[in-house]
DNA sequence: TTAATTGATATCAATATAGTATCAGTTAGA
DNA sequence: TCTAACTGATACTATATTGATATCAATTAA
């Protein structure tokens, strides 16, 4: 069972790669290579996300993308959403013969409770909130230890 | 996002038949007349359970299913699982340029922790619980209030 | 003996996920 | 003004997962 999709799983590298990087224009390649992620499958994925008001982007030379909203605004439950539709814990699981009264239904109940705590968890997790956790991270690392090449930097070591 | 696949649900639901029924083999086919399932698809499902003990089989005439577990015993968590593999919420979510240390990774803590929360709740539905909240809702229909055929034994109505 | 049943597999269809390719339009800068 | 570096838009392919069907042998109550 997979909770996070390689889109949004994306998604939210890209946005820590354009909240690390905040005030300039990130162009999609840059992010692809810094990122490992194929070129196009992110373009779709950032383009995703401009229709849906969290980025917002420039054409041509020295284009790119860059927020368009406060890091702490945006929830990995909103990129679940936008990538994987709506958190839904099962279909309604009940044929009518056995659930003639959904209202009732107690399954249904259970597995809603669920939903909600799932729904509230992923809210939590807010791009703004990983950044920082990140960049306490980095913190902690006193110096590259080999001389592995560092390109990514949102995250120098570890 | 599906968090219950039919292999899951009809799982549940034909657990749930075999808990009202208990004591007596209640065969694949009738599970599938009555919850509306379809015959072979089910009867994978149901010797999937055997295998991981859930229940037990009879062959032959007036053979079938029972359960071979205390219904309280019997968690959603672990019916998951089995049909859908481990809840994962992402498979490692960074490659080695951006997250050189495992240990450390703070998006891999944050997801990890919202995994522990999905399994706890997931553990607590067993089907022991869902067939007493049934059973409760049961009770509070005082009687049926059409001429619509009632086939399910598990609920009489709603 | 036979019909109702499970055991075990093989196969197919439908859907979702992941990834690729292409071309038109925009823009900074030589 | 030309060009290379960009995004916008969209069509396409490949792979994996999920859902469903089909078949035949073995078992058993009546
Ligand atoms: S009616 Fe749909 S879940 Fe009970
Ligand atoms: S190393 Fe795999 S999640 Fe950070």
């Amino acid at each position: 069972m997979k909770v996070l999709t390689k889109k949004t799983d994306y998604a939210i590298r890209a946005l820590l790669m354009l909240g690390a990087k905040r005030g300039s224009y990130v162009s999609a390649k840059s992010i692809s290579v810094e990122q490992d992620m194929p070129y196009q499958f992110l373009r779709g994925v950032l383009q995703e996300m401009i229709r849906h008001g969290l980025i917002v982007s420039k054409e041509g030379v020295q284009g790119g993308f860059m927020l368009a909203k406060e890091p702490g605004e945006i929830g990995v439950r909103q990129l679940i959403e936008i990538f994987q539709g709506t958190v839904q814990v099962s279909e309604c699981m009940f044929r009518k013969q056995i659930c003639a009264n959904r209202s009732r239904c107690v399954l249904r109940h259970e597995i809603m409770r669920i939903e909600q705590v799932v729904h509230h968890e992923f809210e939590q997790v807010t791009i703004g909130k990983l950044l920082r956790k990140l960049d306490a991270a980095a913190n902690m690392m006193p110096a590259l230890t080999d001389g592995e090449k560092q390109e990514s930097t949102i995250v120098k070591e570890g």
